[in-house]
DNA sequence: ATCCCTCGAGTTCA
DNA sequence: CTCGAGGGAT
């Protein structure tokens, strides 16, 4: 065995310098392409050098370095985190929800400093990232721990997993800055970051969970944490994780002036600073960048819950000082939340006109971008279980589409003890009848006849704006004509008279007249609407439509054999037996009668087909200023087009409102026509006819 | 049998 | 707005 100068430690010279040169390479093209966004080098070759690097490492296992590339991949599985110690603590910041606080913090800070109101403060302000706060060591230039946040004063040790995040230089760059500022890497520094993950990463996360059958994650942050806390860092190698870097804990041996130079020496270190950085000369600027930033954030391939503006000196930051847990020379700008979590006090079963069974969560009230949310739907009982939603717990809420509330998850932590299941009532909590789920729907139905919450669901339906606009007459109203034994069924509106009226609660002279007019006035509906109001399983307002065009009259109608009526468009056998169904009934004919008594018994205008709009199928979006929506609907239709709700490639044309919102993307994407509201008022009158 | 497109139904708050 | 399911094309 000959030892000397071609061996040393065991490995030949050339080799040793093979594997030096390709780390560099490699993490030169690491650096590019997960730092700087501007890769140098093809990822075949990336790989071909990744290869060659691991098949000498496994020759030479001596050369295998805690900081070779190789080393990212991940470790073997973990039972535990070790607990980890900061040196300097890792504090919270105050926060500030509006300009005004904003301009209280320049305030409050100018006070402390004995500065007088004029004096600006200079601020660098920052994108307050929506992810995990961790922190890195570095001794020697090399990683040799890295930590969550945990209490601030106490994370865990995850070195092993953020190893394996490749926008982390393992060990430092030395400056290729050629100004005198550039600073050198020092022999020990802590450099603390945000551990966050892309949109688009996230997505495909959730795809292979969904795929494997694992529950999604809710949301970005939530996907970043637990990927981050994975005891196999082979899972966090491959998830993908990007951290960015925004400040130091403890350091020795470098010397800075201003928050800025750090940020600065960190870029030139290696580490991934976010571009979107601004020193402001005072609070206004500051002020501007978080109102800039309000709408800009949406652009952003990451989310950011806010920003954080931090006195720029850093002589200024050591006079302020901390205050218990945070720094007064720093702020947390946050915008409005769109989640928040709260507490489950019940699960009510709701019934709707068709008898369906709708479990609705009813929490303790929060808020939620701006309003008050204390209800949410939770669908039908599968979802329930899917999301194990029980009363007690802590959940977590959105406003879907900022709108409607959903809950998100549960935060199982925090659920105490072990409450009951939900479980669907097996009678009707309203009426008490049989509940029957058919089979394979999701949805459990009450088979009550007679079923009050039922009566009341299709009475407001039949009076709601798309049904027969009987405008005055509202689910209040209504419940009292049926508590009072007035009426019976949708018909029996007809027949009522103001003295009838007047004496109910709450009932002025005024509003009895009103409610009489609406229900006269709304005689004059045309087929459609009263097929539609009629509230026939998977009748809807175009099946309705359809009905009225091709039977042009409810005798027609109910005159149809099933056959018949699968014969139309649209319609298929199960719609058509819903329909022939319902005409068979007792009731239904009764209520047919009394109507045409009323002198209800409308016939449908004919469609006119025009050039303008003949056969195209058009989708209104946003709000419009002259029409409303189902009026520009039922004006199209009339005029030979077909209105839909969806935008697909089958759309025509898209007249998209003021605020229109996913529907404009998706036809901008699909190459749909899109046209304003205005225009479409043109395109109307071309068609020659006049709107009011 | 399977996919895609639409429609229907239920829901929240100011 | 979203989800589930019906209808029709493939």
């Amino acid at each position: 065995m000959s030892t000397g100068s071609l061996f040393e430690g065991g490995i030949p010279n050339e080799i040793a310098s093979e594997i030096e040169d390709i780390r560099k390479r490699i993490n030169r093209a690491n650096f590019l392409y997960y730092v700087k966004d501007q890769p140098e080098i093809s990822d075949a070759e990336y790989d071909r050098l990744m290869r060659r690097l691991q098949d000498l490492e496994n020759e030479y296992p001596e050369a295998v370095t805690p900081d070779s590339p190789t080393q990212r991949v991940g470790a073997i599985p973990q039972t535990e985190f070790a607990p980890y110690q900061h040196a300097v603590p890792m504090l919270s910041l105050a926060n500030a929800f509006d300009a005004d606080e904003l301009q209280a913090f320049d305030e409050r800070c100018k006070r402390f400093l004995g500065m007088d109101r004029e004096t600006p403060i200079e601020y660098v302000c920052e994108l307050k990232f929506d992810g995990l706060a961790c922190s890195l060591t570095y001794r020697g230039g090399i990683l040799v721990a890295g930590a969550t946040r945990g209490d601030g004063f106490q994370g865990e040790n995850i070195t092993e997993n953020l190893r394996t995040i490749k926008a982390i230089p393992l060990n430092l760059h030395h400056s290729r800055r050629e100004s005198p500022d550039a600073k050198a890497v020092p022999p020990v520094v802590e450099v603390r970051g945000e551990v966050i993950l892309e949109h688009d990463e996230f997505r495909r996360i959730n795809e292979e969970r969904e795929i494997n059958g694992e529950p999604t994650f809710a949301n970005p942050r939530n996907a970043a944490a637990g990927s981050v806390r994975q005891l196999d860092s082979r899972i966090t190698a491959r998830r993908n994780l990007t951290m960015f870097c925004y400040g130091v804990g403890a350091y020795d041996g470098v010397d800075f002036d201003t928050h800025y130079e750090i940020l600065c020496a960190l870029g030139d270190w290696g580490f991934k600073v976010n571009p979107n950085i601004k020193v402001a000369g005072n609070i206004d600027e500051v002020v501007a960048y978080m109102n800039e930033w309000e709408t800009k954030k949406e652009s952003l391939p990451y989310d950011i819950d806010g920003m954080v503006v931090k006195v720029n000196s850093l002589d200024l930051q050591t006079r302020l000082g901390s205050v218990s847990r945070s720094p007064r020379w720093a702020i947390a700008y946050k915008y409005p939340a769109h989640q928040a979590t709260t507490v489950i006090k019940e699960i009510r079963v709701q019934v709707g006109r068709t008898g369906a069974l709708t479990p609705v969560a009813i929490m303790e009230p929060v808020e939620v971008s701006g309003v008050t949310v204390s209800r949410a739907t939770l669908h039908n009982e599968d979802e329930v279980h899917r999301k194990d939603v029980r009363v007690s717990d802590t959940v977590v809420i959105q406003r879907a589409g900022e709108v409607i509330p959903e809950v998100v998850e549960v935060v199982k932590e925090k659920r105490v003890g072990d409450p009951e299941e939900f479980t669907m009532p097996d009678k009707c909590p309203v009426c008490g009848a049989d509940v029957e789920r058919a089979e394979g729907e999701a949805v459990a139905r009450c088979v009550g006849i007679a079923c009050p919450a039922q009566i009341r669901g299709r009475m407001i339906h039949f009076t709601s704006r798309n049904a027969m606009d009987i405008d005055g007459v509202g689910p209040a109203l209504l419940d009292q004509f049926i508590d009072n034994g007035l009426i019976h069924d949708p018909a029996d509106l007809y027949s009522l008279t103001i003295d009838q009226i007047i004496p109910l609660e709450r009932m002025a002279k005024k509003s009895a007249e009103n409610a009489i007019n609406a229900i006269e006035v709304s005689k004059n509906a045309n087929l459609s609407r009263l097929i539609y109001a009629l509230g026939i399983r998977h009748v809807g307002e175009r099946t309705a439509a359809s009905l009225a065009q091709h039977f042009g009259s409810i005798e027609a109608v109910r005159n149809a054999s099933e056959e018949e009526l699968a014969e139309v468009q649209d319609i298929g056998p199960v719609v058509a037996r819903s329909v022939a169904k319902f005409f068979d009934q007792e009731e239904t004919t009764e209520v047919l009668r009394k109507l045409k008594e009323a002198g209800i018994d409308p016939t449908e205008e004919a469609r006119r087909e025009t050039e303008e709009f003949a056969g195209k199928t058009i989708v209104f979006t946003g709000a419009m200023e002259k029409l409303t929506r189902e009026k520009a609907q039922e004006l199209v239709f009339k005029l030979g087009a077909n209105p839909s709700s969806s935008v697909s490639k089958n759309t025509d044309l898209v007249v998209a409102g003021d605020k229109a919102g996913s529907k404009l993307e998706k036809a901008i994407s699909l190459g749909v026509k899109v046209i304003s509201e205005d225009e479409f008022l043109e395109m109307v009158k071309q068609a020659g006819v006049e709107i009011d």
